[in-house]
DNA sequence: TATCACCTATAGCATTGCTATATGAACTGA
DNA sequence: TCAGTTCATATAGCAATGCTATAGGTGATA
């Protein structure tokens, strides 16, 4: 086993528990396996930290300073609701690379015991999307916007660490995030009076998928299909017909 | 204590091992606390359900099936999307009311160890989308729409539990639940065409485009030409977006 | 009555989180 | 230089935990 060259006995410590948690599968890791791996003894584990839960506290701190490094590395794009696709792709990222942290982190919850993460979180969010305020992209107060996008990124994390990595599919993803940051963005504020009326026409998908086509520069269809294509939407956004 | 009158043994072991569950703020729950509030000992444990975690699976499946009792239990209003808000009402209730048994359920999924419960709370949820398909009240497969919302409601749900019961604050349901309903359903389609993420956007026109298509019956294309167009469509809707 | 399957209890094992106590090392002030 | 003080680690062991080997009791069936 690693002794994890010579560091100090608390960073020993530190790193072993780490360790022992990332590939511990949801078993329960042991005081002794943990001082084991690090070379070193139970009494030493309990001066540094006290407690097996504030050692794992300190494991979870240090993860959560991970994430927030993570969350806070890329520039800003200039575009504060695509920044928001970044950090919520960047969350799941997290989870998925450290998914025994992450239940640890994000998975047990209680209100006796450190919603102080999740408040960090939901500041971090909050920032960002101050900026998409400011710049005229937000419908709802930054604050609440937050709370929300970050409860649909956790719940998404979790779903995908409970199904197994060969299965998991990213898309439940990025649906949520764009459904979610989609809800918040002014330009969609009206339409949601309507949900029972809706029932949007083919012309008015059409115009939409038409526009959108052309902006994006798709891949999906060589370039003769596409024109085909587009001829044929423009048919059916001209036509008078609902 | 509670004799819990004088059901069979295996029972009185589930109610024992549900109340202390549920009144244990998080702390461990041992096997001597539960053999003595039923009243037994422990092999009588081991002889029923082979194991701690045995016996706490089966309070897991028992909450599960009041779970689903409860999603089961309203009758349909006749707007699916209506149901489909007090299925999520019904979640999150049902979570702040056994905030133990639902961290158990949702707060610890683990690959490995039953993802069972979430396919079968995804094809509840599905089910009721079906509905909402139907009447052409989506714009996305159910099965995808279902997971994303789940995915949502879990996240609500196990924030809220992380609040002190006192601050809690259901507008984050209420706001998260109809953000995603709104983005599932056809009435923003229009909207979609924002500078940045027109690539996504395409996705969600070709299916509103898709779904309207194939409900309206449009004569503005001959049947050969709809046939290739909606196979053009399927595969810009099934593009996994970045 | 005898048999047999099922259920429960007595007693105890190995492992767990944790600690009382003692030993060493490093620094301090004279 | 050296006694005193503080920090850091080790030895050994306790109480509680999950679990089990073994045996005793109960009812139904023959």
């Amino acid at each position: 086993m690693s002794l994890d060259g010579q560091l100090p006995p608390k960073m020993r410590l530190l790193h072993a528990a780490a360790e022992l948690l990332a590939k511990s599968a949801g078993a329960s890791v042991s005081t002794r396996q943990i001082t084991q791996l690090a070379g070193l003894t139970a009494p030493t584990l309990y001066h540094h930290f006290g407690d097996k839960e504030g050692l794992f506290d300190a494991v979870v701190t240090a993860g959560f300073e991970e994430y927030v490094a993570g969350e806070r590395d890329f520039a800003p794009s200039g575009n504060p609701l695509e920044d928001i696709r970044r950090m919520w792709d960047n969350h799941v990222q997290f989870g998925l690379k450290q998914p025994e942290l992450y239940l640890v982190m994000f998975g047990n919850l209680r209100p006796e015991s450190r919603p102080a993460i999740v408040a960090d979180a939901e500041s971090l969010m909050e920032e960002m999307l101050n900026k998409a305020a400011a710049a005229g992209q937000l419908n709802v107060q930054p604050r609440e916007a937050a709370r929300s996008i970050l409860a649909a990124n956790v719940g998404v994390t979790l779903m995908l660490i409970a199904e197994p990595a060969a299965e998991r599919n990213l898309e439940l993803s990025t649906m949520t995030r764009d459904a979610m940051i989609f809800a918040v963005s002014p330009a969609q504020a009206e339409g949601a009076a309507t949900e029972d009326s809706a029932r949007s026409s083919v012309v008015v998908a059409a115009i939409a998928l038409n526009a959108a086509l052309q902006a994006s520069h798709s891949d999906q269809l060589s370039s003769s299909e596409l024109k085909l294509f587009l001829e044929w939407l423009h048919r059916i956004s001209t036509s008078t017909s609902s």
